[in-house]
DNA sequence: GGAGCGTCTTCTGTATACAAACAACGACGA
DNA sequence: TCGTCGTTGTTTGTATACAGAAGACGCTCC
C-alpha cells in the first residue's frame, strides 16, 4: 500500500475518533515525523481530506481539523434525508429482492444481537453499513454514492459524540428492517417513508442527547467557574 | 497564486471544455512539461480533479479523464433534483426578500436578453448562476454546498454536448423566475414544485437533444460504414 | 510605556533526484 | 506457431533540498 494511502487513513482514523480534536494544527513536518514518511505523500494525504471536509486550509499556518459540532447536524440531517430517501427510492425501483429480503430478516432478529453484550453494538453498526451498501448497489448511482460517501464521513465524525443506547439501538434495528422490507417489496414510497422516519428518530435522538449532555456540561462546569 | 492552483484551473477548464476528452491519459510529466510546472504542484492538481470524479486513476497508468456520457445524465438529475429541492425549501425557510425579489424581476425581463444576439446567452447563464448563488447562501448548509458543487462541475461538463437553444432559455428563464419568486414569499412547498418542474423540462430537453443528435450521428455515419 | 519596524525563525510551496513497479517487447523453448 | 520468461523502458511514488513568504519576537524610537 502507498505511504499516501497509509497517511491518509491514520488522519483520517484520527480525526473522525476525535484523538485529533478540531482547530488541532496539522504541520506537514511534524506530522511527517510522526507517521514516518516524508512531507510528499503527507501532503497527498493533507490534500484528500480537505477535498473532504475534514481539514480545511489555515490562511497562514497550514491546515486544520475542521469544526464539527452538534449544532450543525440539523444541517448535516437536512442533507442526508434528502440523499438517503433519493438513494431508498432508487433502490426499491430496481432491488435484489433477495440480498433486502436477508438484510430484513437480519435486522428483525438484531435486536438480540445488541442486548447480548456492548461490545457486540459493533456488529449492528457493521450491519447498517451493510444495508447502505446494498441500497448504494441497488441504487447504482456514481453520482449518488460520491454524495453519500463524503457525508458519511462527517457523520461517522458526529456520531462519536452522542453513544447510541439499548433502546435507541433497538428502535433502529425496527426502523431499518422497515427500510429494507420495503425496499425489498419494490415500493418506492414506502422505501422512502421508512427512511424519513429513521432519520428523523435519529435525529431526535442526537438533538436530546446534546440537550442531556449540554445540561451535564453546565452542572459540572459551573461550580467551578 | 500557486502553481498547483493554475495547473488545477487549467486541468479543470480543459476536462469541462472539451479539450482534453474522456479517456485521454494524463501523464504527470508530460501535463507538467506542458503547463511549465514540476510534477509536485500538478500531481496535486490531479489529487483534486480525481476527488471531484473528473479524473479517474488508471490502475498502471496514470490517470485518465473520466467518462461522461448522456448515458449518465438521468443519474445526475436523479441526485440534483433531490439537493435542489432541498436547497430550494431550505432557502425559502430564510429568504433575503429584496435579492430574490430582484432576481425574480431579472429573469422576467431576461427574455428579451436571450433574443438580442446568441453571444449574450453567457450573460444568461451567469444570471442562473447568480440565483444558484443566492440560493446556496439563504440555505445556509456547508454539506449542501459542497455537494452541490460537486455535481455543478458534472453538470457544466455534460451541458456542453446539447446547447441550449433560445426557445429553451426562454422558457428556462420563466422557470427561474417561477423559482425565485417562490422563496422571496418564502413559499418552500412552491419552492420545491418550481425547481422539479424546471429540472424535468431541463432534463427532457437534454434527453430530447441527445435523440436528435444520434439520429444525426446514424444519418451521417452510416454511410461511411 | 506603547507602537512600529526590522530581523530571525519556521513553515509551506516547488523542483529535482532516485527507486520501485508495471507494461511492452523480444527471444527462447516446447 | 504459441506460450512463457527475461529484459528494457517508461511511469509513478517517495525523499530531500532549496527558496520564498509569513509570523513571532525583540529592539528602538516616540
Amino acid at each position: 500500500m502507498r505511504a499516501s494511502d497509509r497517511a491518509y487513513q491514520a488522519l483520517r482514523a484520527d480525526i473522525i475518533e476525535w484523538r485529533l480534536g478540531p482547530g488541532t494544527v496539522l504541520g506537514e513536518v511534524e506530522q511527517s515525523a510522526r507517521l514516518g514518511i516524508s512531507r510528499t505523500p503527507l501532503r497527498e494525504a493533507l490534500s484528500r481530506l480537505t477535498a473532504e471536509g475534514l481539514t480545511a486550509p489555515q490562511p497562514g499556518r497550514g491546515v486544520i481539523v475542521s469544526e464539527v459540532t452538534l449544532e450543525k447536524i440539523t444541517g448535516l440531517f437536512d442533507v442526508r434525508i434528502s440523499l438517503d430517501c433519493t438513494a431508498a427510492a432508487l433502490a426499491a425501483a430496481h432491488p435484489d429482492q433477495r440480498t433486502f429480503q436477508q438484510l430484513t430478516r437480519r435486522f428483525e432478529s438484531a435486536s438480540s444481537l445488541i442486548r447480548e453484550s456492548d461490545g457486540c453494538q459493533h456488529e449492528y453498526y457493521e450491519l447498517v453499513a451493510e444495508l447502505d451498501a446494498a441500497i448504494d448497489e441497488a441504487a447504482a448511482n456514481p453520482y449518488l454514492l460520491q454524495a453519500q460517501r463524503q457525508l458519511r464521513t462527517h457523520l461517522s465524525r458526529v456520531r462519536r459524540l452522542a453513544q447510541d443506547d439499548v433502546a435507541r439501538l433497538t428502535a433502529s434495528a425496527a426502523e431499518h428492517a422497515q427500510i429494507a422490507r420495503s425496499i425489498a417489496q419494490a415500493n418506492a414510497d414506502l422505501a422512502v417513508a421508512s427512511t424519513k422516519v429513521h432519520l428523523h428518530n435519529s435525529l431526535q435522538y442526537l438533538l436530546a442527547a446534546r440537550a442531556n449532555s449540554n445540561a451535564r456540561i453546565t452542572r459540572e462546569e459551573v461550580p467551578n467557574g
